[in-house]
DNA sequence: CGTGTAAGGAATTCTGACACG
DNA sequence: CGTGTAAGGAATTCTGACACG
């Protein structure tokens, strides 16, 4: 699901990761929740894998900046083939 | 998708119900959302279709004691056969 | 019965900043 | 660079109640 429907609290749930975090990534370009009226973040499932993918990337090294393309197409995860 | 992941905010938007009828239908043992630590409700897509599915048959001037027992397994929503 | 609303409180999220390194 | 935190404000959600019918 692309769907944004989940908020930066559930997000931290599923992904184990910091608001802070999550924020970051938003701000270095690799993840882009849309915004309820009121200003808050709201990410879709894909969204999730993503930033777990990012988070991964970060701890083998890779800085943000890296990231930023290419990454968006990787986020498969569960299969071998990344296609990129 | 069953993971109880949205606030009421945005089950309103999806449904187009009010946070009122979402609250009711819940107290009516209708739909089961899940509670953050805050008390915030948490529901999940197949709420979302299920809560539209309970406004339309209350419309068809069903009560909700009458869709407690059944509904669950019609929220068929997307063919015409209401099966009623 | 199903839904609207005003009421007050509690939890959530937001931004910008200082910090470390 | 990536992340932690304290700070203050704004938006969200919660419950119980009164209302109509």
């Amino acid at each position: 699901m692309s769907l944004k429907v989940m908020s930066i609290g559930t997000v931290k749930e599923l992904t184990g990761l910091t608001e802070r975090q999550i924020r970051y990534y938003e701000d270095r370009q690799l993840v882009f929740p849309e915004r309820s009226n009121g200003g808050a973040r709201k990410f879709s499932f894909e969204d999730v894998e993503l930033l777990k993918e990012i988070h991964r990337k970060l701890k083998d090294g890779f800085h943000t900046f890296e990231l930023r393309k290419g990454l968006s197409k990787t986020y498969d995860r569960r299969g071998g083939s990344a296609r990129h």
